[in-house]
DNA sequence: TTCATATAGTGTAAAATTAACACTATCTTC
DNA sequence: GAAGATAGTGTTAATTTTACACTATATGAA
């Protein structure tokens, strides 16, 4: 005689201390942001569960017991992208009792920037990743749209107060690159002329006295973030401001 | 023959299902934040915990099987405060892997506002719940200083540019609470003629026509927020920013 | 070589916002 | 009715933001 999947549960609480019974499966999901020649794109899977089958998927794992939630999603993002050493914030949790149809999973959401182009996209996933416009994406698997669309915002308005958005170009870029990247990302629209003297009065690029190649017109200076000039005067009243 | 405790974990384990085995101890911890009389303060209990024994600790909670993260945050408000309905935002989780003394637990760290005025602080909580000026506050058990510290930090930037300040004052009062209110909590000093002309031109006050009472010197009109406007007009590129 | 094309790069003036600052008004209490 | 205490009010200068159009320089084709 055999016992069934609920009855097994039981017997198994029953058997588990006091303060076990509250321990919850708990995950981090990570919404990993690409910007490629003005398109800002977001990291998918394909989903492998039954009612969303084929739809996409954030990345994400449990979290295990020797690692902390920022250990948990820097492992995920290495494992998607090659990658150490990227940008991540946590942004919120999730819980809603029903939203994982395999039971209690709660999720703690990140979101982290990475340059595509530096990414090696490890197909040992062997799970179709893929990097998908966030324009393109009208509905995802589980809540993830709504993780995705709070991490979005998250990212916007990080990007106004702080200076993350070279997280996404490389490391020498044009000021049009990093004007276009704001327009993008915040999509607004942006003066040429007032935003590159904003830039030029917070003193925070350095001319790396080489010009773009490879373009059938006049190529553009370029130019790389001056992180330590940055870092020295964050805390100094600096305020980053775009 | 009786067996120990790490034995007892480690066939408790065994008759676990594998997805289980990533499951983990999860609490929130609320910081309540009461502002009185030019003072900030923060709802604190004795914590009767063993290294920590006697330090001032946040109010917290596991998370139960049948509550989002916030509903349990709003049940330990509820406990704390006899108050239903406060303003209560998600702040970051804490994972440290050996931050909780009996083993590990990871908390998501909420905080609220509340007036001190309102609270039926029910003492069948029976655990020396008392408020605690956040000046005073040195160390903390566990890692909360630390998450009191983060959620300072976010109430500051939350009080700049949302109006939630109005949530630790009594409804109706003059502006020199309200100005009062944002220099002890932002920690600054600000000039009486320009907070008023900017209120004045954010429309968001309404004069209710009544005086302070029983001071001795000049009364000054109370206001209250203006809640209807505000909400209509927040989305509609409105911006509260002080 | 030169001309067309495509994008880079630059300055100024008006408008809006912020910052600095000191006196009069009105209530209570003695 | 005078003294004490806090409420309430406006102007000017400085700074920041916005709006806006032309010149410069590379490539590639004729």
């Amino acid at each position: 005689m055999s016992i069934n999947m609920s009855e097994k549960n039981e017997i198994i609480k029953a058997l588990i201390p006091l303060e076990e019974k509250h321990k919850t499966n708990l995950t981090v999901d990570c919404v990993i942001f690409g910007y490629d020649q003005g398109d800002l794109k977001v990291l998918t899977i394909e989903c492998d569960m039954d009612p969303f089958l084929g739809m996409y998927s954030l990345i994400g794992d449990f979290v295990k017991e020797t690692e902390t939630t920022n250990q948990a999603a820097k492992r995920i993002l290495k494992f998607c992208t090659g990658n150490d050493d990227i940008f991540l914030e946590e942004v919120q949790s999730f819980s809603e009792i029903n939203r994982h149809p395999y039971g209690r999973v709660i999720t703690i959401a990140y979101y982290s920037l990475v340059q595509i182009g530096k990414t090696k996209m490890t197909d040992n996933a062997g799970k179709h990743l893929q990097w998908t416009s966030v324009n393109n994406i009208k509905e995802m698997a589980f809540d993830h749209k709504q993780i995705l669309d709070l991490c979005l915002f998250s990212l916007r308005r990080s990007l106004r107060d702080s200076p993350i958005g070279f997280e996404l170009l490389p490391k020498k870029f044009s000021l049009k690159q990093l004007q276009t990247l704001y327009e993008v990302v915040l999509d607004i629209e942006l003066d040429k002329r007032n935003f590159r003297r904003k830039l030029r009065t917070m003193d925070i690029l350095i001319d790396v006295d080489e010009l773009q190649q490879e373009v059938s017109h006049r190529p553009a200076k370029l130019y790389k973030f001056n992180v330590k000039y940055y870092e020295s005067k964050k805390y100094n009243g600096f305020k980053f401001d775009l």
